[in-house]
DNA sequence: TACGAAAGTGCAATGACTACACTTTCAAAG
DNA sequence: CTTTGAAAGTGTAGTCATTGCACTTTCGTA
């Protein structure tokens, strides 16, 4: 029972996808404005209700496979490499985060469209509570901690800076550099 | 012709007015979500048309007086004491600009709403660039420094975090602190 | 096999916002 | 004055995302 995850889930994940697919396709040939709901669902056969049961959102279509985004930032700062810091082990987290977009056409849409930027950002700000909390632990300071919180806040809100530097790894640097210096444990 | 500025102009300030102060009085008695624009429209006597005419959408009839809030954050930047870092300055205008906000009831309506919490904060947000230049120009560094920018977002991304705190002039001191540590010119 | 939860449907509604085709009002030029 | 034209305002009818409701269908399982 493992893994005979019934025909049932399988129908679901097959939907599921078909509507991330028809969506994005659709996007990306014509603009996210210019594609309605009523559309997408059509293209993926269903009907605009399931279309939401699958997505709280319109936005939410594009970015489908959000997965463990957060597992990925907590374990990097957690797990890091005796002797590194947790500002270095961020900075080279998000300059690997960065770097591994290929998908033109896909950054593209999303960097063109006000509404999925706002979306795509506010996604990522979220972890802040999981990261200043791994912080704190790390770093032996009290959970609640401003400095921690607030680390854990520039480090998230550079990686949109860092992303639209001509160069993102110099950008990191010159930036995390400079939290370094800051958060210096004393 | 410097001040007489006709009756025409006089009503159209007058039903913007009336507008925002029927909205407000509405949000603070039943709540942003509880209120419909078209009940705005009306409390003010116009159409909905109209109150679209003279705001953008609906958040934006609670930030009426919007003001120079940028001018004042340059300003803060360009004209600080000598002697005194351009972090420092910042620090200071921060507090004092969350300090200043005795309307208890009205920072509640935006705190307990997200869509004007986001409102807010992409407001206040906005002026991330002219604050980068401001601080560039200052600190004689190149325009466009990633640094300076980082510090302009940093600076101003702090702000609710400082506002959120129970203790506001630690938490701002704190921060700041470290900033101050990071950017100080080397 | 029968039951119940989960997946899906269709319809109607809400609520912000826009386009359109007006009417009214006022300022200023003639 | 009077004409005139742009700005302010109106009402209607729409679009579009999102939700609630009252279903039907489809499995997994007891």
């Amino acid at each position: 029972m493992t893994e005979a995850i019934g025909r049932r889930e399988r129908k679901k994940a097959q939907t599921r996808q078909a509507l991330a697919d028809a969506a994005l396709e659709l996007f990306l040939a014509r603009g996210f404005d210019q594609v309605g709901v009523k559309e997408i669902a059509d293209a993926a056969d269903v009907s605009v209700t399931t279309l939401f049961k699958h997505f709280p959102s319109k936005e939410a279509l594009v970015f489908d496979q959000e997965a463990d985004i957060e597992t990925a930032l907590v374990d990097a700062v957690r797990g890091r490499p005796p002797g590194h810091t947790i500002v270095d082990a961020l900075r080279k987290h998000i300059l690997v985060d960065v770097a591994e977009s290929p998908d033109d056409a896909f950054l593209r849409l999303i960097e063109s469209t006000p509404a999925l930027r706002e979306y795509s950002r506010r996604m990522w700000m979220r972890h802040e509570t999981a990261l200043a909390r791994a912080i704190a632990e790390e770093s032996g300071a009290p959970e609640e901690d401003v400095a921690c919180a607030a680390l854990a806040r520039f480090a998230l809100a550079s990686r949109e800076l860092i992303a639209a530097h001509e160069n993102p790894r110099r950008a990191a640097e010159e930036i995390f550099a400079r939290l370094e210096r800051g958060w210096r444990t004393e």
